[in-house]
DNA sequence: TTGTATGCGTTATCAC
DNA sequence: GTGATAACGCATACAA
């Protein structure tokens, strides 16, 4: 490999001469600058990352932690982060941390790999966090409880946790549904045990009785737990005791949508069904899927914008969270499709 | 931020004698390494990755470069990928390289920031490829044409082309189908091309007439495109031109499979279709999608296995592609569901 | 405009 | 077992 060095040695001219040169230093001759390149090509020469870095104590990379890079929420988040890093020219780096492998994103973070990391993984703990954000390494979190940061530079990105789950329900509620289920989804997951609470606190707001019976539990919130736990719920329709269903999630609604129709049950005539997210999947089966836009990517547009402004340096958590809270019209919105009947 | 030179400092002791401490030497006292881990943790030392590499010559991470990891095929060869590098104790990053951006994937193979690169993406192009694969990093190359790679370190994993597309057309036939219509997806997609390829070769060999009108062309492989394309096969459908249709993906499949239901077309009853790639939307709509697996993650097991062997430095490119070759048993297989039609 | 000297944080090769 | 010291490849303040 072939250093600068080689490069000053090759034209009997000063290291310092041909890094300039490379960055394209205005106060350095063309001429020079030509001859540098032209021997740089000649050499095969090509920088080397990691002496730029500890030379600049700056890596330029902003890490983005996902457990799943698969999830459509995920690429809306990674399109919008993308575009707002582009234009700084700044590098994004995803890297993956889940129930079996974090070591990676915990690596790269203690060992200052980047200048800032938005954290979507809950596989990065509360703790580990609070103890490694720092000035030169603020870490974005999302998607958990909000007390539970505590550290100047570790920002908590909160949702608008206060209305969440409720939308949907007065939805369903004013096309005339009264005997609304509830799909549960995965345990862990904070934002579907919230939209319970909002399920609850709507039926309550209306002086709806809450039936125990229509309340599941899917082990997960994937496609395959939707259309597992439909099995059960099946029977309820029949009997007309279910009118409608909130599946907590898309994902476990496209599953109990495919396992009604199988079970010859139509969806909107004979029950409703709502998912949460909107997912791309949730408009491309047949019927399309009712569901609720979280407008993630405004929030990540927002998250972005700050995690720049506090690399650069221009602002401190204080000023970014205000902003953040105060830019926080994270309103929800009804996709409306055809998987809701009009009941009234 | 605290160095090892603060730690040193703080305990009296040399700076190497802290950096054998902090590697857990065998050549170090017992006592000593004590005192220097809680110096560490009081002076909140965090180690310093570009000032490791730089001197260790080695980043220790593999790059995996992709247009989208929203795509199935794409997690699904990245669970196996960071399985196998996991056990070998090597970091993975993810980069995306698309139409739009593929600066940070530049940046960071010219820059050696990586080991070794995996690129499933195909806006890095041959000839940056050819320029930059090298000793201290290879790169592997997958879903390209075989001929343009042209460098010992670059490996072009290929898939088995040859009979890609005739499996699916076959079945097709086997099933009783003579008029096969075929959707062609992205131009810019080698595998979707070899597919129709393929599907050519098997008219001609069980001689079908080849009915240009039943070729279309999608802008795209996408579900919308499935979904905007198919308007112009219902038609034919109706007409009893058509009794089967090929859509070069499973995205292009749903997207098409909806388009006809809103028409009122059931399938299969009248109208087979079939997809490929084997996504896991193809078997979340009713009816679920007949379609093929690649057997992506055998293919990718395959490639880390020869990634780690050429980075560890025990194998050369040679050798890799020739165990690659020998064992590529890249067969792809037919997922049987519900939407065909035995028309015998 | 160019060159010199120094340092970035770490590891590794020697001595002791 | 521990300590100096020289790299690693590059950027930059300062001198020329």
């Amino acid at each position: 490999m072939a250093t600068i060095k080689d490069i000053a040695k090759l034209l009997d001219i000063s290291v310092s001469a041909v890094s300039m040169a490379l960055n394209d230093s205005h106060e350095i001759g063309e001429k020079t600058k030509i001859k540098v390149r032209e021997a740089a090509k000649q050499l095969n020469y090509v920088r080397n990352g990691s002496a730029i870095d500890l030379q600049r104590k700056k890596t330029n990379v902003v890490l983005l932690i996902t457990d799943n890079p698969t999830r459509p929420y995920f690429t809306d988040s990674l399109t919008v982060v993308q575009n707002e890093l582009m234009m700084k020219n700044i590098d994004l780096v995803i890297i993956t941390a889940n129930d079996k492998h974090r070591g990676t994103a915990e690596r790269f973070i203690s060992e200052n790999r980047a200048d800032a990391v938005i954290c979507m993984s809950k596989f990065i703990s509360d703790e580990f966090v609070n103890l490694y954000a720092n000035k030169s390494m603020p870490i974005f979190v999302m998607g958990r409880a909000p007390e539970l940061i505590a550290n100047e530079y570790a920002v908590n990105v909160a949702l608008d946790y206060e209305r969440v789950g409720e939308d949907i329900t007065e939805y369903l509620i004013a096309k005339g549904h009264r005997k609304i289920a509830f799909v549960k989804g995965s345990k862990t997951s904070v934002g579907t045990s919230y939209r319970y609470k909002g399920y609850l606190r709507t039926l309550k707001r209306f002086q709806l009785t809450l039936d125990k019976e229509l309340i599941f539990e899917a082990r997960g919130s994937d496609y395959d737990h939707g259309y597992g736990i439909t099995e059960k719920i099946i029977g309820k329709i029949a009997s007309g005791q279910v009118e409608a269903i909130f599946y907590a999630t898309d994902d476990l609604a496209v599953g109990g949508l495919q396992k009604l129709l199988e079970n010859g049950i139509a969806v909107p005539e004979d029950v409703s069904i709502v998912g949460y997210n909107n997912y791309p999947i949730s408009r491309m089966v047949t019927p399309p899927i009712t569901t609720v836009d979280l407008h993630q990517q405004k929030i990540m547009r927002r998250v972005a914008k700050s995690l720049i402004a506090m690399v650069e340096g221009s602002k401190t958590k204080t000023d970014v969270v205000k902003k953040l809270q105060k830019d926080a019209i994270f309103q929800s919105e009804i996709i409306e499709r055809g998987s809701v009947k009009n009941r009234e």
